[in-house]
DNA sequence: AAAAAAC
């Protein structure tokens, strides 16, 4: 679990324990449990905030140790305030945690149990696409924690399975996730459910004018909690773009993941249907691979997920349904099959690597088609991504014509590994752009502070070099 | 233009 980050990585000059925050001996046991010692930047920020009781804005993404930064101070705090009221249910839902995803919502409730295990707190989750009971059942029992779904969640209050107005803390995770996914009315109908009293935290990686309006309609003077820029890639994940050609895309992803030997990726499919023949693809191609998007029922979902963590599949290919959240420890590479069409999407993406201080690969495969939305991408996040060449990968056509444009060795040009399936060659044009490394536009300038750090670490220097060492302003 | 989420 990279919620927290071991001593040895801590670098700040007097280093905060976990020990310091006056956090109950049952937490820190469950800490010490887990080897975690030290707090990640955004836990140093955020328990004391919460301990004190303020409403908190938090600019995270994940990896950042964000969950933990407040299920910690939560426990705390309901153990401090013990519970005083008496029956109906002894155990009142006095903290509630909302999540956009199922996935998202299972894996916050995994941290939650793991740290609250030495304390009488009960958590349990609550979303939609499994059985009902299980989930009445633990609320009949009765729970201080609940980490949902918008939909399920609403709907058990509906069949008065759950009542929200002893809830003292409301958490809503990835709030940016949760608007574009139009769960505005759901978060209103659920704020409405609780006391007027309480302590409202939201986290957003991204800072959309909706975002901000939803934080001012709901939180009460918030302390604001920043540890990422925001709509920032983190530098120690390295970027690359491969221009492909729609017929050959599947097969240079399969490529990539045999040149490079990857044994733990996420590739990402604009589709579901996408996803499912990708992963197909891959599979053919004696890949071990598995696909998990909505269309999936949520056993299939939990099951590929597993299998995953598990290493019995080595290449997740999925929709943006995995983009955000995800908690999949040290990913060292993600793939862009095809280019999201909200840029943000993409900082979301690859934000699944690279993860707690380690380094991490982002490859994006890109069409003459998606120039759009790369303009936008790199738009959003301020400096080009190094255009390279997919070595010894032969795309059909493009291949048969390279000598001509480029008077390179017709000779290394690979045999098609597949035969083609159209048989007529219909795309003619070869974009030459593609043959050569990116070139900066002359009026951009050479020597930046970053190219020189690059240096020290060889993968990036070969991308600066390409790139001309170009961050763009 | 597409993904996710309640039945």
């Amino acid at each position: 679990m990279p919620d927290t980050q071991p001593a040895t990585t801590q670098n700040a000059a007097p280093a905060v324990r976990f020990q310091d925050f006056g956090l109950a001996d049952s937490i820190l046991r469950a800490l010490a449990d887990q080897g975690y010692t030290h707090p990640t930047p955004i836990q140093a920020e955020a328990i004391p905030v919460v301990l004190r009781g303020h409403d908190v804005m938090g600019a995270a993404q994940t990896g950042t140790g964000k969950t933990a930064g407040f299920s910690l101070p939560i426990i705390q705090l309901l153990l401090a305030h013990a519970n005083t009221s008496a029956s109906p249910a002894r155990h009142p839902v006095r903290a509630l945690i909302l999540t956009p995803t199922r996935e998202l919502a299972d894996q916050v409730a995994d941290n939650v149990k793991a740290y609250s295990r030495h304390t009488p707190l009960r958590s349990t989750v609550i979303f939609g696409g499994v059985d009902m009971n299980p989930q009445t059942a633990a609320l009949r029992a009765g729970v201080e924690i609940v980490i949902a779904t918008p939909g399920r969640l609403l709907d058990h209050v509906q069949q008065k399975t759950l009542n929200l107005s002893q809830t003292q803390i409301l958490v809503m995770d990835e709030a940016d996730r949760m608007l574009d996914m139009g769960f505005l009315p759901d978060l209103q109908r659920i704020i409405n459910l609780l006391p007027r009293e309480r302590q409202n935290l939201m986290f957003s990686a991204t800072f959309s004018p909706e975002i901000k309006k939803l934080a001012n309609s709901f939180l009460k003077n918030p302390v604001t909690i920043e540890v990422a820029r925001s709509n920032a890639t983190a530098d120690n994940v390295t970027q690359v773009l491969y221009k492909v050609d729609e017929e050959t895309k599947a097969d240079a992803v399969a490529h990539i993941i045999r040149e490079r030997g990857l044994k733990q990726v996420i590739v990402f499919s604009n589709t579901k249907i996408g996803a499912s023949r990708l992963s197909r693809h891959l599979q053919k191609e004696g890949v071990k691979a598995s696909a998990i998007h909505g269309d999936k029922t949520q056993g299939e979902r939990m099951a590929a997920l597993e299998a995953f963590k598990q290493g019995s599949v080595e290449v997740l290919v999925a929709t943006d349904v995995a983009a955000r959240g995800l908690d999949i420890a040290e990913l060292p590479c993600v793939i862009n099959y095809d280019l999201p069409y909200n840029p943000e999407d993409y900082v979301h993406r690859i934000g699944r690597t690279g993860r707690a201080g380690a380094s991490g690969d982002a490859i994006s495969l890109f069409t003459d088609k998606e120039a759009r939305q790369l303009a936008d991408i790199e738009k959003l996040i301020k400096h080009t991504i190094a255009r390279l060449q997919l070595d010894g990968f032969a795309p059909r056509r493009a291949s048969e014509r390279r000598s001509r444009h480029e008077g390179e060795e017709g000779g290394s040009v690979q045999r098609e590994r597949s035969p083609s399936r159209s048989g007529s060659p219909r795309r003619e044009k070869v974009d030459p752009w593609f043959l050569k490394p990116y070139e900066p536009a002359p009026s951009e300038p050479r020597e930046e502070p970053e190219a020189q750090a690059a240096q020290t670490r060889p993968q990036k220097a070969k991308v600066a070099a390409l790139l001309g060492g170009v961050p763009k302003r």
